[in-house]
DNA sequence: GAGAAGGCGCTTTTT
DNA sequence: GCGCCTTCTC
């Protein structure tokens, strides 16, 4: 099927949206309809391609706002790409499906609550939520949550619903798979009970909607398109399958066929960083072959880094097998060396990395233009002390957002359990908070109760006798009194009220520490009021295209019966019931939970996550801790893909510099209170050395993993770094060698060894020493033998004997 | 019901 | 070594 109607081909000159694109990024916004897949580079002007990709088919008349779809990962990316393209385009943006993917099911099932088989105001279930249901669940059904911890639970099913299955879908592959099963299934009732909903399922019964609901699905394919997909990279099985049932038309078989709905994915294999949390890469392979995309364009320009930092990322990533290729320039010239520094220890890394800075700054850096990353958040400990003793301003990234804190999320239940009474986690979470007299006891008490007649706390409350019946009724009273109270007011009044009524404000004020909490109730106070205004709560803020999108929808054919669903307080056909603002406000919580970094604002020095970084950059990068067993990260290093990703990992630090990088690296280090001793990263060997200006000596021949035909990561009998195991290699070796000789260099260990030394053992022949962990008769080392592999092993019982 | 004591885990994280 | 969570004790 073809567009209707002739559109000439349009050419630069046609569009001012153009004038400023380079040739790939021209070709990419220009798409004919179809199936394309763009493979855009770090700093290659990914957004903007998407934006205007988006603008020029509106303004070209090839699709109404109402026509597009576009989804990104995070609330972050949806934002900025709703606000470049109302810079761009003269159209109101607010109610176009551009939106996080459970963002966009959120709505989808809003609108088809019934049809999706949910309450209308069902509350979605945040991680620290599902958990804790997750927990209350196997406490009922008394699992041994030694054998069957929650948290893996949890992991066991929001990875199912990653992969699209049900419980029904699932085989069991031995007796504890079975039990996950089956806890699974009754979470799942337990959910469906309570009228909630996890992130999971958002996208599951979304799809399963559209999957299950011939005249739903053909509505919305009838309606998109044109759908663009960011950060396609990221997707995981279920996400895809969701794009694919909207984009097209499957045959009887349930095969796809190409139908009239284009689909654009974007992305960078090279910036797969979340294959630990179900994303897939190989959705990328997947959408070229079973879309048969006809266009393929790669961004390869970068607008972001000078050559010497983008010759660094791209010698780096050559080194991956599984690539579909793509390889970084720029017009910029060299630029600074990359700067690489080694350290004696943690401490003076971070010593050094503050003498650095100050320097910047002297050199008028701006701070909030000095970025340190590290693999993981254990590293910036010593880096925030440092910073702190120079005082240095600086902020973390990462830690618990705004409507994850415990304050926010006490409040946060008492108004959910005003919209519904049935939640069973909110009313667990304060049917004893703040403190009246409600103890383990009465609850099990309750809980017990409400099982047997099979309804929920609230109402199994209900003929409770005792003076825990008592207290109880109390308690549920006092939430039908807030409930009574609030009807009318307004989401601040309603907020306002709770914060009174439910005794949570006094109680911060009589607890010494509860000062920041109570400013945290403030803000939550302040966020209710934004909310309304700004979400368009109020109806005269909703005057969006509503009307526009429904003659819209008329003109290309949709069925004017099913609702528009751009506007989410559009009021149920059948009852002519709406979403209240208290109940939006509430999903709005789950699904943004808002803002995860401290102080914002001020010119502060930033550190981060390397995954934290991604999609972000800044003038000076500082990436720390390079180091064997830390990045990359010992627990990646046991298969092929999982060292792949650690490199793409170290991709993505790498292009998140603009003018000057360092990368630095200590010989000990204090992890989890023992110090570790590193070997220098393996990645340093895969760096073009032309491109580096090394700050210290480079110590050469220290037996790293370059060396020798050594090649690619462990291999060998032990599998990897698993920890030392109590055989092989105890006993009786050789007494009377020679002491160790003693090492010049820095405060070596007693035993004499030191990272990089060759050794002899006398049943596993030569190898190198990779790491020292522990001292006296704790000590032990880890040394890649040549013919066996890596092995732990306890300084006290095997002889090593260095080697010259 | 609050505070102390003991145990566990510890890569990365958005929605 | 530290923070978080659960359990123990009064």
């Amino acid at each position: 099927m073809s567009f209707p109607g002739p559109h000439a081909e349009p050419t630069a000159a046609d569009s001012p949206l153009l004038a400023n694109l380079n040739d790939e990024q021209r070709a990419a916004v220009t798409l004919p309809e179809g199936h394309s897949l763009i493979l855009a580079g770090a700093g290659s002007g990914k957004t903007r391609v998407l934006t205007t990709r988006i603008a020029w088919l509106i303004s070209t008349g090839q699709v109404s706002p109402g026509g597009v779809l576009a989804v990104t990962f995070t609330n972050k990316a949806a934002k900025e790409m709703m606000t470049r393209l109302t810079a761009l385009l003269p159209v109101n943006v607010r109610g176009m499906w551009i939106g996080t993917f459970h963002g966009l099911c959120n709505r989808f099932l809003r609108a088809h609550w019934k049809l999706a088989n949910l309450p209308q105001s069902f509350q979605i279930l945040d991680t620290q939520d599902q958990l804790s249901a997750i927990k209350r669940l196997m406490k009922q059904f008394n699992v041994d949550d030694e054998r069957f911890p929650a948290k893996q639970t949890q992991y066991f099913i929001a990875g199912a619903k990653e992969d699209g299955l049900r419980p029904g879908d699932m085989q069991a592959r031995g007796e504890d798979d079975r039990k996950k099963i089956e806890l699974y299934a009754l979470y799942e009732e337990q959910c469906q009970r309570e009228g909630v909903v996890d992130f999971g399922e958002l996208m599951l019964r979304s799809y399963e909607l559209l999957r299950d609901n011939d005249a739903v699905r053909e509505h919305y394919q009838r309606r998109f398109r044109h759908i663009l997909i960011d950060e396609f990279q990221d997707t995981n099985r279920l996400q895809y399958a969701w794009i694919k049932m909207l984009a097209g038309h499957t045959d009887a078989l349930g095969h796809f066929t190409s139908g009239s709905n284009s689909v654009l994915a974007v992305g960078d294999d090279d910036q797969s960083i979340y294959a630990f949390r179900g994303a897939r890469v190989g959705n990328m392979s997947d959408f070229v072959r079973e879309f048969d995309v006809q266009h393929q364009i790669k961004l390869e320009r970068n607008y972001r880094s000078f050559s010497n930092i983008l010759d660094s990322a791209n010698a780096l990533i050559s080194h991956n097998k599984k690539r579909l290729g793509k390889n970084l320039r720029t017009d910029q010239g060299p630029g600074e060396p990359v700067r690489v520094y080694e350290a004696p220890s943690d401490f003076a890394e971070a010593q050094w990395m503050v003498e650095e800075m100050r320097q910047l700054v002297r050199d008028d850096v701006e701070r909030k233009e000095i970025a340190v990353l590290y693999r993981s958040n254990a590293q910036s400990r010593v880096i925030e002390t440092a910073l702190f003793n120079a005082g240095m301003p600086y902020r973390v990234y990462g830690g618990l957002r705004f409507f994850e804190r415990a304050e926010i999320k006490h409040v946060l239940a008492y108004l959910r359990l005003l919209e519904n009474a049935d939640d069973d986690t909110s009313f667990l979470r304060v049917v004893n908070f703040p403190p009246r007299g409600i103890g383990a006891r009465s609850i099990e008490q309750l809980q017990d109760a409400a099982r047997s007649r099979g309804v929920s706390l609230a109402k199994g409350v209900e003929g409770l006798p005792g003076k825990a019946g008592a207290n109880l009724g109390a308690f549920v009273a006092k939430i039908d009194v807030m409930r009574e109270q609030t009807q009318g007011l307004s989401l601040k009044e309603i907020v306002e009220l709770v914060l009174d009524a439910s005794g949570l404000v006094e109680h911060y004020k009589a607890d010494r520490e509860g000062e920041d909490r109570l400013e945290n109730l403030e803000e939550l106070v302040n966020a209710a009021e934004a909310f309304v205004t700004q979400e368009g709560f109020g109806r005269d803020a909703v005057a969006l295209p509503v009307d526009e999108l429904r003659q819209s929808a008329v003109s290309q054919g949709l069925d004017p019966n099913l609702p528009v669903l751009d506007d989410p307080l559009a009021p149920d056909a059948d009852t002519g019931e709406t979403l209240s603002p208290l109940a939006a406000f509430l999903t709005h919580a789950a699904l943004e939970s808002g803002d995860n970094q401290a102080q914002a604002g001020q010119d502060a020095v930033q550190l981060m996550t390397v995954h934290a970084a991604k999609g972000l950059e800044f003038d000076c990068v500082f990436i720390t801790g390079m180091e064997e067993g830390l990045f990359p990260h010992e627990n990646s290093l046991s298969d092929f893909e999982g060292l792949e990703e650690e490199r793409r990992l170290m991709y993505v630090a790498i292009t998140r510099a603009r003018r000057r990088l360092y990368l630095s690296h200590s010989q000990t280090r204090l992890l989890h209170g023992q110090t570790r001793y590193n070997l220098r990263s393996r990645f340093f060997d895969e760096l073009p050395e032309e491109a580096l200006k090394w700050l210290t000596p480079k110590q050469s021949g220290f037996g790293q993993f370059g060396g020798s035909g050594a090649g690619g990561g462990s291999r060998g009998s032990s599998g990897g770094f698993g920890g030392f195991s109590s055989s092989g290699y105890s006993g009786g070796y050789a007494s009377g060698s020679p002491a160790p000789a003693p090492v010049p260099q820095r405060a070596a260990p007693s035993h004499g060894l030191r990272t990089g030394m060759q050794v002899f053992h006398n049943k596993f022949g030569e190898g190198t020493v990779t790491a020292l962990e522990g001292s006296g008769d704790d000590a032990r080392a880890q040394v890649k033998f040549n013919r066996h592999g890596i092995k732990w092993l306890a300084l006290s019982v095997a002889k090593l004997t260095p080697v010259e």
